[in-house]
DNA sequence: TTTGGTAGTCATAATTTTCTGACTTATTGC
DNA sequence: GCAATAAGTCAGAAAATTATGACTACCAAA
């Protein structure tokens, strides 16, 4: 059974760790819009209002590295990368929808 | 019924919403330890290594704005204050409970 | 009305994060 | 090989966040 225990077990808190994953100035929106649909890095630039290039390939880097996202290569006319959730990424979304019932 | 529509609304997006009440270096950590029990200002600045009056104060202020944690004054001896978690910051234990699941 | 304890505030300094703009790599088609 | 396009990297500057240490507010008991 799952008690508050576990939520206050400083090293395994999960929730601290989500925090961790999904801080910084972009991550949240990238993850967000990523929940739409597959991103591509020019048109996030585009999208979002007020990054840059520098912004936006850390906070790519840091989700890939934390596993939320996955990057893919798509060797064609012009180069094309593509980051799609990963199944961790989308195991949160259920969670984050619940936060709908909150106060 | 509750549909990805809603994690990627950008104005209401709950999930942003949560992730910013809780951003900062401290608030994550107040926020563990008021789950287990009533805060106080001298105890949480002797548990909370390397932290500082400031840092605690303006965490504490953010997170009563907010409305998950608030704030008892008890008119004793010395001057009591302590925070507990709301409605709302108890709503959110269940939600974090389910990260443990995630690999 | 002074003392002692808790709970802060405030200005400034240090640190961390983020931004800007120039430069680099990779791939395809000519 | 050379140009064009996408996807970046890098160093230095700017901005935002956090830390430090001195100072203040409040209350109760003596």
């Amino acid at each position: 059974m799952t008690t508050k225990k576990e939520i206050v077990d400083k090293e395994t808190c999960p929730a601290q760790a989500l925090l961790k994953m999904l801080s910084g100035k972009w991550k949240p929106e990238i993850f967000r819009l990523a929940v739409k649909a597959p991103l591509r890095f020019s048109s996030l630039l585009r999208t979002i209002e007020g990054s840059n290039k520098q912004a936006l390939a850390v906070a790519l880097r840091e989700l890939e590295e934390v596993n939320l996202l996955k990057k893919i290569v798509i060797r064609q006319k012009p180069l094309h990368i593509e980051y799609n959730l990963t199944t961790k990424g989308e195991a949160l979304i259920p969670i984050f929808l619940q936060l709908e019932n909150l106060a």
